[in-house]
DNA sequence: TTACCTATTGTTAAAGTAAATCAAAAAGAG
DNA sequence: CTCTTTTTGATTTACTTTAACAATAGGTAA
């Protein structure tokens, strides 16, 4: 069996759970790919910050640590992280992509417009509608996102919108 | 009260149901905007079309009807049209935004990854989702977006994904 | 170990989206 | 009709992401 972390399927069975890391080697050994310490720099960083995060963010953090690897590298690793499920897009802003590590429990998010804040919630139906579109389309679904726009009770409060 | 089209809110009511144009007037006279014929000839064709689009489709389906308007002014009024609740996003795909008409009707999207061909699925629990939202943090949402990613019943059988 | 093949890297250039700028045109109020 | 201010189209600009390519370095097999 193909190894699987954070996966819909593998929570409620016996399963051994591994981590990003192990999937993500896995995954290139699979794909006849190279396990080079680049990719390894990468995915670790990913995997440590656990939060959103876009490419230009993940760069700095990586260069100021001392790490010497080009946005390239990174943009040529996310592709390969969102096909083995480790990664997921979470949202377009200020005309480029956010991302955030894929997690075992299905979660939303909602933004704030105004303070451009990003809270995440947990909600089982986002599960449930998931495993329906399963069993009715026959999709073999790789990531799912749920989000909503709005604008945050503190904000509402601060002005009129 | 201020008009709206298709918002989650008004449905159950016996409120007046007004047409896209109109509420895209009504917000151009709140803002104290010009209504311009640019934009009166984009909202219409927005409206027109009903699917999913992007700006560049938009901007040469306008163009080949004959209508001489700049992509900019496009551009210009998309955001428009997001903020008064007539437009969402969808789908952020080969490096632009594709975006659709607000429905009234909760409802999610399903990508294939293969063949990129976009679904249509509605289910109850995407409003009932929004509903508690509401009710536990005190957002006022102003848009929902339920996308899944994966692969559709076809490409699975061509396919070995 | 060593040699070889091929994937990957960094650098640089290219493609393309979205936004900014600005003079000319036009909406809307009086 | 006049005046003020917004909007438009055209162009430039800023950025994100991808492509190209020579140099480098995994990984396999002798």
């Amino acid at each position: 069996m193909t190894k699987q972390a954070f996966s819909f399927e593998n929570k409620n069975k016996n399963e051994e759970i591994f981590s990003p890391l192990e999937v993500f080697k896995e995954y290139i050994r699979r794909k006849g790919l190279r396990y080079t310490p680049e990719r390894e720099t990468i995915v670790r960083e990913i995997f440590s910050l656990k939060g959103h995060f876009d490419v230009d963010e993940l760069y700095l953090r990586l260069r100021n640590k001392g790490e010497k690897l080009s946005k390239a590298s990174i943009y040529r690793t996310i592709p390969l992280l969102i096909d083995c499920g480790l990664l997921q897009e979470v949202y377009h802003e200020d005309g480029h992509m956010h991302y955030e590590p894929a997690s075992s429990y299905p979660h939303g998010h909602i933004r704030c417009l105004e303070c451009r804040k990003v809270e995440e919630f947990e909600d089982d139906r986002i599960k449930e509608i998931q495993q329906d579109i399963v069993k009715k389309y026959g999709y073999r679904i790789t990531s799912v996102r749920f989000e909503m726009l709005g604008y945050c009770q503190e904000c509402l409060k601060k002005v009129h919108l």
